[in-house]
DNA sequence: CTTGACCTTGTAGTGGCTACAAGGTGCATA
DNA sequence: TATGCACCTTGTAGCCACTACAAGGTCAAG
């Protein structure tokens, strides 16, 4: 199938399907008379694959890695489950910096009270209010 | 004072510093006879004002009209406010969205038993196990 | 006089796409 | 047959907010 039905079935963008090719994520498929690409299942799998792992946050060189070792059916899972478990880690502490940011946020915004400028306890923290 | 010593004070690093002067978001300060970069207190404000803003998670077009409002002292402070709103808004989607990863992820890897990778749930789930 | 910390400019790279531009192909319809 | 239209091709540049680096200038201490 062409780029475009790929594109539909995986739910990853025709640009973007070229753009894993050029970075060597996706290995190139064959292509018709006409130079078009034309993908097997397999490839979609591969493109599914990919989309479900950055769905779920991992970083490209993770999904390299990810796809990977997924062709290796006998190692133990072990690169994986740590991969993972890396990667929960690291999302775990990017919620806990934007909670933080969430309830500075709340306080000030709650601490205005739609006056001046000048008044503006909003503007007023962002200058100079805690802190050195 | 020199760049170094503002961005020590204010937590901006001097590369920092530059590129804002280049994007027009800090007004480019005097020179010293030998071409040196002398700021004020005012740049140093206004820098720390950034960094904030920044720290909460502002774009920087955001930032750029927080800084044109707070120069704007008798104005309502309606449009700062509206601005934090929408801001805080953004965050909270942020952190939802991070939490269905966190939340999908720990099933992921809880289900995982620690087995040959042809068995790992991980894989399984990134490449076919659920959706269509 | 040399060392080393600091400063200057400019350019290019980061991640992960996304948006063009300029042209080729394939199929349905008039 | 012609025409339109959707689709495909390549290549390049842009997005955000920096960050890194190269190649050189300046200044005070030892
Ligand atoms: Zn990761
Ligand atoms: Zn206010
Ligand atoms: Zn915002
Ligand atoms: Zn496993």
């Amino acid at each position: 199938m062409r780029i475009g039905e790929v594109a539909r079935k995986t739910g990853v963008k025709a640009e973007t399907i070229r753009f894993y090719e050029r970075e060597g994520i996706l290995t190139a498929p064959p292509r018709t008379r006409s130079n078009y690409r034309d993908y097997g299942p397999d490839e979609a799998a591969t493109l599914t694959f990919i989309r479900r792992a950055r769905d779920l946050g991992f970083s490209m060189p993770d999904v390299r890695e990810l796809l990977e070792l997924s062709n290796e059916d006998d190692r133990s899972c072990a690169a994986v489950d740590s991969l993972a478990r890396a990667h929960l880690d690291q999302v775990e502490r990017k919620i806990a910096a934007l909670q933080i940011m969430r309830d500075e946020l709340s306080r000030m915004i709650a601490s205005c009270e739609q006056d001046t400028i000048s008044d503006c306890r909003i503007i007023d923290t962002l200058a100079a209010s805690h802190g050195p």
